[in-house]
DNA sequence: GAAGAATGTGACCTACGGTCATATTTTGAC
DNA sequence: GTCAAAATATGACCGTAGGTCACATTCTTC
């Protein structure tokens, strides 16, 4: 049985090995860095990681998580305000980009982890953090389209909703993606504002024309 | 200085390869096949296929580059029927969802390389066909709008359509890649479908109301 | 201070993308 | 038909990287 201050210096070096995990992919990506390369930035052995974690992408899927916990923690706070659906809506799109554009790489490996999810193998609670996130995740954009229907904002159907409830979310990430990868580098912070900005007003416009 | 046979035959291999390497890509995705797996499906050795390719990612390069040059020409003829702005916008997008439903590896492998992109290393060749059929897409999507405003349907300014070409794409995408990584598979075609139309509309009401 | 639990190490294992010396087949000039 | 050069094919081999394990060290507890 571990004792209390064993159990926090335990968490403390889980916690060393995750910021410096953090620092290289966010720097190099995630296949670059080798899982020794994490070992020498953490200080410690190869094998000592593993007692840890289970396995690199287990470790890349933690800090993606502790991630967008605090990518929702910062979105809560929209509704209060008292903004119209509009506002909420724009002012959530920016803090998405805002989060990305803070840590450019997030982006690429966070979708690399999405495109590959089915066949990772994480941990039990890691998956249950998943599962918890991607609904929260969901319900956030959901409840932004209620806001707007409740408003009376948004001349939207129930039942559409849902079936729509992943176009914000698409919509963002398209944008985001292609900017980040086509354009170049100097404009892409301006381009991704822009078209984002842009795509959600005419979005915005037929969601109060909407039949 | 090869034969006019000798060619025709060499040509041939390559394409046995691409097609063995086809089928196994897209029905296991790109990191669990192995070249020796592909070599064995073309019942060649893992040395002869480096003849033909520089390297595995190469050859999925180049698959790719097939399929997106037959998805450019099944687009083509959209513009030809004389449809409103509205029905080629929705037309395009059925096309592009029908690409991906008809193989669904595709399109996961198809993200995984443009995330990658960068980091690719990729024959002349390879990166120009690249080159060329990321402008014809840019083009199409962007023709589709020029078109809406010509014919006065869309009420968009001219300089807002480089702002905000990528967003049909990012839509697009958005919308399959949440669906088909998120959804149960049983109801995924359908809400896929439902989703693009539903979102699409809301985006041509809004282009058509655009200030 | 001794037994056992927890932590740490790095040589080692395996798998895979890619290379290369070598072998076989084809071509074309004579 | 002969033969040298070119093209094609093979599979043992290499380097690398994720992951494991026998062994060493440190800490806890009685």
């Amino acid at each position: 049985m571990l004792g209390k201050r064993r159990k926090r210096e335990r968490e403390q070096r889980r916690k060393t090995i995750l910021r410096a995990a953090r620092r290289l992919f966010f720097k190099q990506g995630y296949n670059p860095v080798t899982v020794s390369d994490i070992a020498k930035k953490a200080e410690l052995s190869k094998g000592a990681i593993y007692l840890y974690f289970s396995s690199k992408e287990e470790i890349c899927a933690q800090i993606l998580l502790d991630d967008i916990e605090r990518f929702h923690s910062e979105v809560l706070p929209i509704f209060e305000g008292g903004d119209s659906a509009s506002e909420v809506l724009i002012g959530f799109a920016n803090i998405y980009v805002d989060f990305f554009l803070k840590d450019r790489e997030l982006f690429r490996i966070l979708m690399n982890f999405m495109l590959h999810a089915n066949s990772l193998n994480l941990s039990d609670d890691t998956n249950r953090r998943i599962i918890l996130e991607t609904n929260r995740a969901i319900s956030v954009t959901e409840n932004i389209f209620q806001y707007g229907i409740d408003k009376g904002e948004f001349l939207l159907k129930k039942e559409d909703v849902r079936a729509m409830r992943n176009s914000l979310w698409g919509m963002l990430n398209g944008i985001i993606s292609l900017h980040l990868f086509i354009g170049r580098e100097s404009t892409r912070e301006k381009r991704i504002r822009s078209g984002v900005n842009k795509c959600l007003s005419i979005f915005i416009e037929g969601l109060k024309k909407s039949e």
